[in-house]
DNA sequence: CTCATTTATTAATCTACCTTAATGCAGCTG
DNA sequence: CAGCTGCATTAAGGTAGATTAATAAATGAG
């Protein structure tokens, strides 16, 4: 139960990272995402208070996702044992979430996304740059930008 | 291990179902897909052979997904007890393959979703009907079809 | 506090994909 | 065999969102 101090901007984990662990969120904000080719970030959560964070792969495997801070936090890191890896419903529970975000990203236009967003995750939205909301939803800030526009005129 | 015999176009799981099973297939090719509120397709998985297809979700709670036959098909059905939850490689695999999609739809364009899917189930695209594929895929078989006469164009 | 940097907004233009609609082409069925 | 039904293709026109660029606002560092 050791904690840890994490500095607004700091990285914890790095795409290619073997051992990466398990971290619960005492206080503060963190992110996981990646990098594609054409080197732009998309973010895959989001985690505050209570929540936990981590790439999902198998132990000793090299991870794919990096996790960094978003505001300064505090962690408890857990090695990634069998424990954890066998906590099934969060996985079950991430596969739900991961569906979920395909079929919107299918069929949702960028303002029902949006929508689902604030929805779902109300607190993060007042935490977070707008450009990183627009980076988890598959839009460039200019777009959402002119989404939030319309959706206010629409009210 | 009692086979079950399914015909080309029969529904074995519906949204909503309870009880829902693991289907280890046979013989012959399955799919699981949702129905969003426009009443739109989305093909999430195709099961050939060996493969194994279910709805990832906790024993007794209502499932989210329909699986039906694209072809005369052999499965065997399991129930989903302890043991195929605590399959934790599966669900790990299958969240890697939800986040690469995540990350296509994000940031790839549909030529470069087809050619993705194209290497990644070469079997799958000769025996599916293209209208499966650019469900799968997110975009209209329209689409799929223009991108397909680009693509021969550019070889 | 001041300057520099990052972030958000707005507008103009561009493009990938959707929508609609027409046509051709199997594969069934009576 | 003719007639139906579903699938694939093509093309014309429309639209959501990307790109680019300029400006404004907020944040941060010295």
């Amino acid at each position: 139960m050791k904690e840890t101090h994490i500095k607004k901007g700091q990285i914890i984990q790095r795409k290619g990272d073997l051992n990466s662990k398990v971290y619960q969120v005492k206080s503060g904000l963190l992110r996981s995402y990646t990098i594609d080719e054409k080197g732009k970030e998309h973010i895959f959560m989001f985690a505050s208070e209570g929540w936990l964070i981590a790439d999902i792969v198998w132990p000793d495997e090299p991870c794919e996702l990096f996790i960094d801070a978003l505001e300064n936090s505090v962690v408890v890191g857990w090695e990634k044992n069998i424990r954890m890896n066998h906590d099934v419903e969060k996985l079950i529970r991430r596969i739900r979430v991961l569906q979920k975000r395909v079929i919107l990203l299918m069929s949702a236009s960028a303002l029902e996304r949006y929508e689902h967003f604030v929805e779902t995750y109300p607190k993060i939205v007042q935490r977070v740059p707008q450009k990183m909301i627009a980076s988890y939803l598959g839009i460039t800030p200019e777009a959402l930008s002119t989404v939030k526009r319309n959706r206010i005129q629409k009210q």
